[in-house]
DNA sequence: TGAATTTTGTACCGGTTCGTATAATATGTT
DNA sequence: AACATATTATACGAACCGGTACAAAATTCA
């Protein structure tokens, strides 16, 4: 067993000055700025002073603001979607594995630095989907995935008897899209999670029986 | 049976030069400007060009672009209250009552003259919620009352033996309300009316079935 | 007809926005 | 030490932003 064999960290520097930001901690800094106001209602300067990168930095590093948006968008879905993976995955009953899911939903819906933040999607990529192709596809593909991520985890639920034979899984799936969506405005709306995590509760007591 | 009684049509013109628009229906294309792209999105000029009106005169009807976000706002909730007490009172069975619920939200939400427009809460206060408590306490105050108005009519319906004497109503209404939180979310991300309706019935099937 | 009143239309103000050109800085290379 | 390279930092510019002052216009009233 020799060492750094699957990943040198202190890799060969490049050649100029060095970056004073580690890109996917600025990125996220990036991120938490729309998140809290959107994206019209984040100014580039809201995004250096997040980062602490200045303006030219931060288009040399990301690009222009749209595209920085899209990738914060991407980057908040991959880790949405390996929440989720994760709690859809383990083990235990459908109502401990879905109310698994919502405090993993909750888990980030709450984890801004001092206040709440909802969803990164349900809260900043809503408003401009309808104007923006571009950002209204990621939003749409990123629901279609969750959709059937659900499905598919009902659909074991069924064949392991924990739901009728004739259960409407495309039905139930939406159902909990649904409540999780619920939960992201009103998070949004101000609120709490104890309160959120009843609504789950409640949520979860009807689709899982 | 004499005319003009109940409202003088013809009022008696007020001293100086008469206005040029009519404010509800400019403050009516002024909350059509918001719904499309967002409060931070919408600029006075935006809003100007969307009344008619110019700056100065859109500032003396309706104060800064804040209270007319809020007149907006609080137009939006009255349109979407009448409606929905409009299809909640009318006669048919639960399925029925809930199935013209969400076919008036989709009336709203696809109201627009050429595209969509989802809801005009979910859509645009929702971004703007977390830093702007004003607009944060009518959008919690409306979800209030759609919650109640819900579970109102459910309880209903148990009394009435269309559900289980021990329905959890309260989540059940959650559901109801979740479903339309969804429908709201997705009309904006893209999905078709016809799309949406099976969204709504597939959820009726549950929760009223 | 002329004064009073109210709204409209134009033009301006200070501040912000996004983006970029240019210079300064920090590193590796020779 | 001198050069090449990559990043940072400052500063600028054109457009836009929300808001308002002020004059012109349209109406009622005397």
């Amino acid at each position: 067993m020799h060492g750094g064999t699957k990943m040198e960290k202190t890799e060969k520097r490049p050649r100029g000055r060095p970056r004073a930001y580690e890109p996917d901690v600025a990125l996220r800094r990036a991120a938490d700025a729309f998140w809290k106001t959107g994206y019209a209602g984040t100014s580039l300067d809201d995004l250096s002073a997040a980062t602490g990168m200045n303006r030219p930095s931060l288009r040399a590093a990301f690009g222009d603001k749209h595209t920085i948006y899209l990738r914060a968008l991407a980057d908040y879905w991959g880790i949405k979607f390996a929440v989720m993976g994760v709690a859809l995955a383990g083990p235990g009953t459908l109502t401990e594995v879905l109310m698994r899911v919502y405090d993993a939903a909750l888990d980030i819906y709450f984890s801004g630095d001092e206040h709440v933040r909802g969803c990164f999607v349900v809260g900043t990529a809503i408003t401009e989907a309808l104007g923006d192709p571009e950002i209204q596809d990621v939003v749409t593909g990123g629901f279609r995935k969750l959709d059937a991520d659900f499905e598919t985890r009902l659909r074991e639920a069924r064949d392991a008897g924990e739901l009728k034979k004739d259960a409407d899984l495309e039905a139930l799936a939406m159902l909990v899209s649904a409540t999780m969506h619920t939960i992201a405005i009103r998070a949004r709306a101000g609120s709490s999670r104890a309160e959120l995590r009843k609504l789950a509760q409640k949520a979860v007591g009807v689709i899982a029986g």
